[in-house]
DNA sequence: AGGTTGACGTTAG
DNA sequence: TCTAACGCCAACC
């Protein structure tokens, strides 16, 4: 697995996540084999150019406790993956110290058999929200 | 070769 | 629910 390799495992990934739907870094590391490299998941997102086709569904990918990740104090990539959540139809809100967070138990997206994920099988793997709610 | 960084995750209190 | 601490691994200096 080289870091080329890597980048488009992670793509690949990114690109199965549906519409108004948000996932994590360490499950789009798990999906792609390789559970302890959610850091570079975003690493690789980072590199990743914006112009690509088929396009690269970035800002569906959040840290797993649902928040949108701090880019930098003077960077505004929070800031436009919020937008670009927000015209998706997910909501976003905004916490005290003004990160982004998303409600995972709605917009969570976290199957673990997305290499048999069928079009008229999506009924059947977002049973993650049984807990409440 | 060693120390620090980073679009993270899990566990403990 | 939120904060603090530890673990993780490749890239970078």
């Amino acid at each position: 697995m080289d870091s080329a390799e890597f980048h488009a495992a992670v793509y690949e990934a990114v690109r199965l996540i549906p519409l108004g739907k948000v996932t994590s870094y360490g499950h789009i590391a798990h999906l792609i084999g390789m559970p302890n490299h959610s850091r570079h998941v975003g690493q690789a997102l980072k590199f990743a150019d914006p112009g690509v086709n088929p396009p690269l569904p970035w800002q569906r990918v959040i840290g797993s406790s649902g928040a949108i990740s701090s880019r930098g104090p003077g960077t505004n990539g929070a800031q436009r993956q919020r937008e670009a959540l927000e015209a998706e139809g997910v909501e976003v809100t905004v916490g005290r110290a003004g990160e982004f967070k998303v409600d995972m138990r709605i917009y969570g997206w976290f199957p673990d058999n997305v290499e048999i994920l069928q079009p008229e099988d999506q009924d059947q793997v977002d049973g993650e929200n049984s807990s409440s709610g």
